[in-house]
DNA sequence: ATCCATATGTAGACGCTGACAACATAAGGA
DNA sequence: TCCTTATGTTGTCAGCGTCTACATATGGAT
């Protein structure tokens, strides 16, 4: 055993994502952590100067996470607009599913810390991304007469909110037992239709 | 001062109340909520077994209420099953604006027991009005094609995550200085149209 | 009116937590 | 080689939730 650890804040990262996937964000201990890891209790402070830090840390790992996400379903969607800003707000909820820990992290409110810039920049490149994504689709024939702000918000709103319920075992009632993965998938369809309407029978590629 | 307080039960739900409305649902203690009642640390034990049960019991408040608030907004919004219905969604993002720490509450892991079954009568109370009324606009010609299950999700959703969009600090750019209010009900009626396509123009009753 | 079971509040203790300060050890360049 | 810096440890502190033992008030039965 070295006096040093390797990588203490990758690993502090990991194991935080772990605990937080396994018995929610409440129950998140800087201790527990630097236990688990076989160092001293004050360990993490070396690399994250309080919880919330470390919770920032996560979340900005979170944003490069699903910003990826994104950019990757809708290059994968083609060139059709409606197709994907669809296709986004599915890998949005498919994102929350699977990763329920980054996601809790970034909707935790240590983290809405104004004074992080990089954190902000993060949020600010995601929330372009979105709006330029719902633009184009407006362009295309979704939902017409709202500005786009109104578009970005309800689409996020709805996608937010399914993933919200989706990660949750109380309504499981109303799931009754399917995936929640094919729910997300046939609500986001309803909030932006997986095609254009102008070009309904194209296959492919923009003139 | 006497040795009794008076109605300490009732003291510590709406001072929690205050508390998370004021700093988060985060920073509620126990032994805080004593103080400011002048209480000892552990009297609060004597009413509610546990942190978990205190929340519990603000939840149960916070349903009873906010199936009031939808009762009376359906009711007022007369015989029109989509009126009814969209006038359900926006009392539900008012009611999380104007009552946060309810709304926090209800959303609160910890309350997330099953053993609690007055609390779950609630929330089937909660979500079977739901369920109905969601019927009824699919009725009148709302989400013709949708299963009522999946209705509801995309609702209520919608509903759940405008709500936390707009009770959230982070997004405000978007909003840029708008009453939350009017943001929350331009994006309801997208959600639900706020009358049936096939009565356009009659005003009041039904025949 | 008295007595006693019960409801309600108090005092103290325990182990846990996040945070801080003082100290110890490793790593790497001048 | 030495000194600076990065990283980890030990010790300490106050705050927290929870438990136990004890104290006081309340109200009904006798």
């Amino acid at each position: 055993m070295s006096y040093h650890h390797g990588n203490l804040r990758r690993d502090l990262l990991r194991r935080a994502a772990e605990v937080i996937a396994g018995q929610g964000i409440e129950k998140l201990s800087l201790r527990a952590l630097a236990r688990d890891l076989g160092v001293s209790h004050s360990a993490p402070a070396r690399h994250f100067k309080d919880k919330a830090a470390l919770l920032r840390a996560l979340a900005q790992d979170s944003f490069t996470a699903v910003i990826r996400a994104l950019d990757d379903a809708a290059e994968q969607a083609g060139a059709d607009p409606m197709a994907r800003y669809n296709a986004i707000g599915k890998a949005l909820v498919r994102f929350a599913l699977e990763n329920p820990a980054y996601y809790r992290a970034m909707a935790h409110p240590d983290v809405r810390d104004k004074s992080d810039t990089e954190l902000m920049k993060m949020h600010t490149a995601y929330m372009a991304r979105l709006l330029d994504a719902a633009k184009a689709a407006q362009a295309a024939g979704w939902l017409p007469g709202a500005s786009p702000e109104i578009a970005v918000l309800y689409s996020t709103a709805a996608a937010d909110g399914l993933s919200q319920i989706l990660t949750n075992t109380f309504d499981s009632d109303l799931l009754a037992g399917r995936d929640p993965r094919d729910i997300g998938n046939e609500i986001i369809d309803i909030v932006v239709a997986p095609q254009s309407p102008l070009t309904p029978d194209t296959e492919g590629d923009a003139p």
